[in-house]
DNA sequence: ATGACTGTTGGTAACAGA
């Protein structure tokens, strides 16, 4: 069994004792973190390594920020992907390696802010890179694609559609751009709902997760055949709960995977 | 409860987040 997971830590500084609490008590192989908000330079390695994970970092500091950690191998490191558009300079959005086998991908869409404002149009033309970017990987073997897309790809993955009417996250735009990445040979892994709702996400203000106010925005996309093996899929809801939480918890999928053939 | 955010920075107010 492979347990793969994606989580916005909003700061990994700032979250570091909860994560490292989390890798103990979830015992994910690996882990894509995004908004970490650190430097390469300061980043956590030893503290990691210390609870058994190696870790690869794309970072420098303030804002944005990608990491993978993981148990099972951590090999063939890339950042950020051909293409990638900047805002206008290159932002700290993706990264990838091959751990255990699979290309493991963590990627942290940008926020768009209003559909009207030029961060909209680098939202788009960052995700229709992307896809670009996959295309030869997806078919290449299996690829798992984790993080924050910044999108609820359905009207199910927001508390309330009203709500968002005239909102980025949820503009045909944005669901036609994940769309594409779907019909480029990628399943988007339903987790189960925990708490009645699958939502990842929960704005901080206004008592929103206590009042189930929130949205499927983590996503974990898997290569067609590789989504044939998943044998579980959650959100972990509580790891939202109590003292300085991150907004978003984590959505952890297990894959049941076949016999590597021996070489 | 007629309310209720959190993180960052040549930083103590402005901004980004979603």
């Amino acid at each position: 069994m492979l347990r793969i997971a994606t989580w916005n830590v909003n700061s990994l500084p700032a979250r570091l004792p909860r994560v490292l609490d989390w890798l103990e008590r979830a015992q994910p192989d690996v882990l894509c973190l995004q908004e970490t908000k650190i430097a390469d330079a300061s980043f956590p390695h030893a503290e990691l390594e210390a609870v058994g994970y190696d870790s690869a970092a794309c970072g420098d500091g303030g804002y944005n920020g990608v990491a993978i950690v993981s148990r099972v191998g951590l090999e063939d490191v890339s950042r950020g992907f051909t293409g990638e558009p900047g805002f206008p300079d290159l932002e700290k959005r993706a990264i990838a390696a091959t751990c255990g086998g699979l290309r493991v991908w963590s990627i942290y869409v940008p926020n768009g802010r209003s559909p009207d404002s030029p961060a909209f149009e680098y939202k788009l033309a960052w995700l229709e890179a992307l896809r670009l970017a996959l295309n030869e990987e997806i078919t290449g073997g299996p690829i798992a694609v984790c993080g924050d897309f910044n999108v609820a790809p359905t009207d199910a993955d927001v508390w309330d559609p009203a709500a968002f009417i005239g909102s980025t996250h949820v503009t045909a735009a944005e669901r036609s751009a994940v769309g594409a990445l779907l019909e480029a040979g990628l399943t988007d892994v339903q987790p189960r709902a925990l708490k009645g709702a699958p939502f990842t996400y929960w704005d901080y203000r206004a008592g929103m997760f206590h009042k189930g106010e929130g949205m499927r925005i983590d996503l974990v996309l898997l290569s067609n055949t590789l989504a044939a093996s998943v044998v579980d899929a959650y959100i972990d809801r509580d790891a939202r709960k109590g003292t300085k939480p991150s907004d978003h918890a984590p959505v952890v999928v297990d894959l049941e995977l076949p016999p590597q053939p021996s070489s």
